[in-house]
DNA sequence: AAAGCACATTGATTCAAATCAATGCTTTTG
DNA sequence: CAAAAGCATTGATTTGAATCAATGTGCTTT
């Protein structure tokens, strides 16, 4: 329990075992079955969740009730809709569990109170959206600018571990793709 | 000069006339004329820019010699190729001025040691990156998820000042598109 | 003022991905 | 275990954006 959680920020920002335990009191464990909902659309974003085990997703769905992935969050990511977290507005995003999953939950308060108290948290906190926004920046690069072939290489270079554990119409949904295209992809790719 | 930097640096976490009189210490203002390079592919990125005034671009150039807008950077935003500045590698873009531009302008070393010392900016630090991340990532899903229509309707109605200060075919580029394509678009919402 | 560019628009054609549809395979689940 | 659901693949067709090409217009720039 938690051992990634403090793994991930020891090695962002190193604490103290009373440091630690300090912060283990603002946090708490929630376990998800498989298509369990962490989130769904509408309702107000309570938590930040950093994945321990398992695989979320998190999602939007258009008016053709399609969906769109916008982020997988798997062993050691972090998983949101930040947005509405932050303001409080109604969430845009769906999040569900891919698999049966444990989560380390942190809430606005907590979240608020240790950004206030400890520096070191926010470090961490500047350090870990640092990150995201650096990821996202690159795949929203790859989007403008390459083609999707480029971008199904680039995919399974950056994240192999989600392509053996994700069915691969989430992924052709997180490229922005429909699964015959991909699978026509993957068809070309495959015969070089 | 430093106007709009310490507005929106108080806007976010009020500073007292010392504090911003120390920060000022490590600033730099820096004027760009009109297509000069504020940073090229390459290089390695040593400042983050916040402009007070003008406009500039963000941008990649593919194999083929497109070039593909990341980011405009208008008064009030802050404007750096981030992954180069932070790692020290050669920077993926090419930053340039639209306009005659002033810039206010933070060394890696001064940003590091502001980190360091004062909680404050690691807060303003905090709440920019933060700030980028939300635009970006509703970027993103606008691209993955809206029609290209939809997509130019959101532009110019969060953005509005950009539409009319730029040239049309840099946010075809901003948006992933050709500018032929960009002015049917146009043309079909106008015949509306 | 004239020449040369940069830019937007429009038309014709090509091309890549979406859509529609069907099949076989595997995994759930009743 | 059998039925059903979920998933990947393949084929045929449609659709939307890219490409190629030409024109007009307003700015620079010399």
């Amino acid at each position: 329990m938690y051992t990634l959680y403090f793994q991930h920020f020891n090695s962002k920002v190193r604490l103290t075992e009373e440091e630690q335990e300090l912060i283990k009191s603002y946090l708490t464990l929630k376990k998800l079955r498989k298509k369990q909902y962490l989130l769904q659309e509408g309702d107000v974003c309570k938590v930040i969740a950093f994945v321990e085990k398992g695989a979320l997703r998190a999602y939007s769905v258009d008016e053709n009730s399609n969906e769109h992935i916008i982020q997988f969050g798997l062993e050691g990511w972090t998983i949101s809709d930040l947005y509405s977290f932050l303001t409080g507005e109604p969430a845009t995003y769906n999040i569900d569990a891919l698999e049966d999953s444990e989560l380390v939950l942190i809430s606005k308060s907590a979240h608020e109170e240790l950004l206030q108290t400890m520096p070191k948290y926010e470090t961490f906190t500047r350090l870990n959206i640092t990150g995201a926004y650096l990821a996202m920046q690159r795949r929203l690069t790859s989007i403008i600018s390459a083609s999707v072939e480029e971008r199904y290489q680039d995919f399974i270079n950056l994240y192999p571990h989600i392509v053996q554990r994700v069915p691969q119409h989430m992924i052709a949904s997180y490229m922005g793709l429909t699964p015959e295209t991909l699978s026509r992809i993957r068809k070309r790719i495959s015969s070089k």
